[in-house]
DNA sequence: ACACTACGCTACGTAGCGTATCGAAAATTA
DNA sequence: TAATTTTCGATACGCTACGTAGCGTAGTGT
């Protein structure tokens, strides 16, 4: 996003000082725009290097590979994804689910996220450094809300964080995956009831904050 | 391409009836081995045909496509999943989530259902014919099971199945792709307890959350 | 025996990968 | 401005795998 002030990246900006620079924008916009209206399939380093005039071998320098320009353009994407702190448990995953539906289903980062999937599913080196800290970066925020959840006693105290994050977020994931039903909100909310019924406390609410 | 009757060569079955057979499982165990051993980045039509001494052009006669091979994997190995009838939904839905959990785990369907998901992503012509049959293929049995909970009074009657599916199967099929946490009983036990605590019927025995 | 068909083999053209080399351009320093 | 340092662009190469074509051969049914 800022390429000239030298603000470093994960992997996009260059170390040093001297010599020339490429824009760091030019290669991941080219990346985005094939990999929006051509999938996955058409996402070659040859065919980004082509389009954004970037020689090959300087992509690969950056982004030793395909995966990487796509982890890139993820993180990118998801960068506005933050903690709701609504109040309560369920207008917190409702939010978190909205927002990742409407990143995975109208920006880059629904290929880019699936492509990644597939990718680890093929390429055998890519499956533990690439979805290892992954995953965990996925799930982190949903952990965190829910965590709270369980600290003021919204949730049962014995409720599985994990559990319920991999059958929320599994869920989801299995319809962009199979893309055999539609997501949208409906469906989140319906999902996210049918989920939290199994582990809400049967307390009353929270008096803590006195909400 | 079957010149004999509309037999489809995605079975394998040589539809003619004069000329040389090859045996079909050649083909299939040379393909299960280099999948379970070497996984799906190394099986790559020209090394079944190698492997299993089948020229590559025969290969390409019969599965037009290294999907069309797994998916005959898949198919062959998941054979066995059959509705289990135990007289109540919980049992029903243990049952086959532990077939299913040592099918994925312990036999090549595991490795070929992944490698297929991952392929529809990528190549995309193969995802709308792939999944579309194949995920309903994947859905029958648990909407039986859970259909007939609704018909006998065990699950609400408005229960969506479909919603139910995708959080079991989601979940699991998650676990499985991104490999974060061990699939085992215990973790479908507590998934299946979790999401049908929000649509079992008021008349079935109340549950205290410990075991 | 014959006709028919499927198979094996070899070869070919293509796509994309990932790397090596080298000259040129940009940014820093003097 | 001039020199230095570093990166970038261009080209070429070898490699793997794809998918197809042609042709001879081996097995199958009548």
């Amino acid at each position: 996003m800022n390429p000239k002030t030298g603000n470093p990246t994960l992997t996009g900006e260059s170390g040093s000082l001297r010599g020339r620079r490429i824009t760091r924008e030019k290669a991941l916009t080219a990346a985005a725009r094939i990999l929006l209206e051509e999938g996955y399939a058409r996402l070659t380093m040859e065919r980004v290097a082509a389009e954004s005039r970037i020689a090959k071998t300087t992509l690969y320098r950056r982004w030793p590979t395909k995966a990487a320009l796509c982890m890139e353009l993820y993180l990118e994407a998801t960068r506005d994804l933050r903690d709701p702190r609504t109040g309560n448990v369920k207008s917190d995953l409702r939010a978190i689910a909205d927002t990742v539906v409407r990143l995975q289903t109208r920006t880059v980062a629904g290929p880019a996220l699936l492509g990644l999937i597939a990718e680890a599913q093929i390429t055998p080196e890519s499956k533990g450094p690439l979805l290892a800290e992954f995953s965990q970066q996925r799930r982190r925020l949903t952990r965190l809300v829910l965590q709270r959840a369980i600290d003021r006693g919204e949730l049962q105290p014995g409720t599985d964080v994990d559990l319920v994050i991999d059958a929320i977020g599994g869920a989801i994931t299995f319809r962009l995956l199979q893309g055999h039903a539609p997501i949208n909100k409906r469906f989140t909310n319906q999902l996210i009831d049918l989920v939290l019924s199994g582990c809400l406390s049967n307390r009353a609410l929270p008096r803590k904050n006195g909400k």
